[in-house]
DNA sequence: CTGTTAGCGCCTTCAG
DNA sequence: CTGAAGGCGCTAACAG
């Protein structure tokens, strides 16, 4: 690579200080009009860019947030990095990502990475085998130090840090309610395991929906999907088991699987069995029937979380963390019969 | 936030000079174990990490590479950075994301920015309006300055630089000709407008394969989707026109909605028509009938543009610029007829 | 064994 | 109007 120009070769070139280029370029009547355009004009000419690096250094702070998400091939996961993106370029600021796999090791690793110096503050959702394990240090120690940190989605309550969630359990209650409401009476759900948190929540929606409307919760109705065996024989085996004629699925996948798994068996969606997802994606919208779906905002959430962000980076004093929670709605396509 | 500690705080706590904290901290035998042992200790407590900023600034490298891409919610670019992570994070370096949007301005900008010393490197696949605009004087100024630039999937050949790509070509004459083995003849194109290198390869290749089994290119049968209205619509249209007997589309929600439209207006997949898409997402494997589809290997993609790049900003001596051409497959699913 | 010095690239007083 | 000096945090060569 061509080495980049610098204040001391414009100072060389110019027989003159390196702090009157730096006043030059900066425009600064310190310094004699003439000299200044002429600097100017060869600063242009050669491209002449701060190095970031060393501004960085001397302000003591980079612009820069890391963002440490679980996946990003995944609808809401993205959709929430693209709300980051947006208000963070807005305001001057870059995005570093890491990604980490849904894994424990990486996890910490990146968020270790990241309180060198590199980034002015993280935001973070956690992934699946952190939850399982439910080892939090490498977040404790960051909030120990006072960095700058915002939470969404797949939060621990415990922390006293922002946090962006969604109203998990009202989404689920919703869409249980709806099911009921249109006719279904044998409402299965397919969620994923309990240390999920947003699973769990999802199942407590759907258990107290069921209770309010004076029906069972019936375990037999329930999968909980192991990722690691097919998700679409668990759902067949729920099919063997029992036969619902509604079914709620935590995210679309679930959803899109109950459906085909559903279809396969001779059942038309959604005459004979309703379906509701939950995170409104392509996926949903391209199925056939459309599915009805929690539409859970992701954009909204990543722009509310590096809003935060910023907030607290900016601020002079201490600011009392804040909780934010974002109401979903119910998006009512094809998969569940009118009122 | 908590003041970060530092080698000067160290070495005042200590009442030593800041070398030898440096040196106690490498494990430097040129100090007494003694010293060097509380020395440690004392920084493990304090969770000392050296500051980034500055060891990039002294080693005038940053470990960071810098990817623009269109898109992040979007399957393929998804698996892309996965794989640019996979490698990279291997191999010692961190990534900087930003999205362009699909803009022309945002790209401009996220380049610049990129070239103020932030990042050692860069990964970058085209927007779709700098195509239509045809501009790249944003990439040349890089590639004048000798930056280290590897292209990915949408790319200019002109350009004097590392590149990865598919075979958009090939992939979309099997696909085709798939289509017309298995007893298509009317085969209709659903593409993007011309101007997208991509999209206009995979219609070469469509082309191709026609001419090749005897069959005329019938531009009735062909829709360039204009994303700016409806994409159902534009599909609808074609049918109107022309009922085909076989689809190929260039991604997998063109390939997904021309298979709902198809379905709705009473045909049968593949029994009446048959599809085939490109990439292989989430969405083609959850279709009903799951579809067949050219596998597109973004995550390879992804590695093979990073290993590229790194081996490139390691290597001391210029490197000519190589083009690697990933071969497609074709994924046969449920959307084609049997041979 | 420990310290001094210089320098990475930039900015900001403060002198002249 | 211009320049010298100090400092951001760290490393490395060189003294002592």
């Amino acid at each position: 690579m061509r080495p980049k120009i610098t204040l001391k070769k414009i100072a060389k070139e110019f027989e003159v200080s390196i702090s009157t280029v730096s006043k030059a370029l900066k425009d600064s009547n310190e310094i004699s009009k003439d000299l200044r355009e002429k600097i100017q004009a060869f600063a242009k000419l050669y491209n002449y860019k701060p190095n970031s690096l060393a501004v960085r250094l001397q302000n003591q702070q980079t612009k820069v947030i890391g963002v440490v998400v679980p996946d990003i091939v995944h609808h809401f996961f993205s959709m929430v990095i693209r709300g980051i993106e947006e208000v963070t370029n807005k305001r001057g600021y870059n995005v570093m990502i890491c990604l980490s796999n849904e894994s424990f090791d990486k996890e910490v690793m990146n968020i270790d990475m990241f309180t060198n110096g590199s980034v002015d503050g993280l935001i973070a959702s956690i992934s699946k085998e952190t939850q399982r394990k439910n080892d939090y240090s490498h977040f404790k120690n960051l909030l120990e130090d006072d960095f700058p940190l915002v939470m969404f989605d797949r939060i621990n309550e415990d922390f006293n840090c922002d946090k962006v969630i969604i109203d998990d359990v009202s989404g689920a209650m919703n869409a249980t309610s709806h099911l009921i409401e249109t006719g279904c009476e044998k409402i299965a759900l397919v969620t994923t395991p309990n240390e999920i948190t947003v699973g769990a929540l999802r199942k407590k929606g759907y258990v107290k929906a069921l209770q309010s409307h004076g029906l069972e919760a019936d375990t037999n109705l329930m999968v909980e999907v192991n990722e690691k065996q097919s998700i679409r024989e668990q759902i067949e085996e729920l099919f063997d088991r029992n036969v619902p004629d509604g079914i709620f699925a935590v995210n679309e996948v679930y959803a899109v699987t109950a459906m085909n798994v559903a279809r396969e068996k001779g059942f038309k969606i959604p005459e004979d069995i309703s379906v509701i997802g939950f995170t409104d994606g392509p996926i949903s919208q391209l199925a056939l029937p459309p599915l009805t779906t929690v539409v859970q905002h992701g954009f909204t959430m990543g722009k509310q979380a590096a809003e935060l962000l910023l907030d607290r980076i900016e601020s002079k004093e201490d600011i009392q963390p804040q909780k934010i929670v974002l109401s979903t709605n119910l998006k009512i396509r094809k998969s569940t019969k009118s009122v």
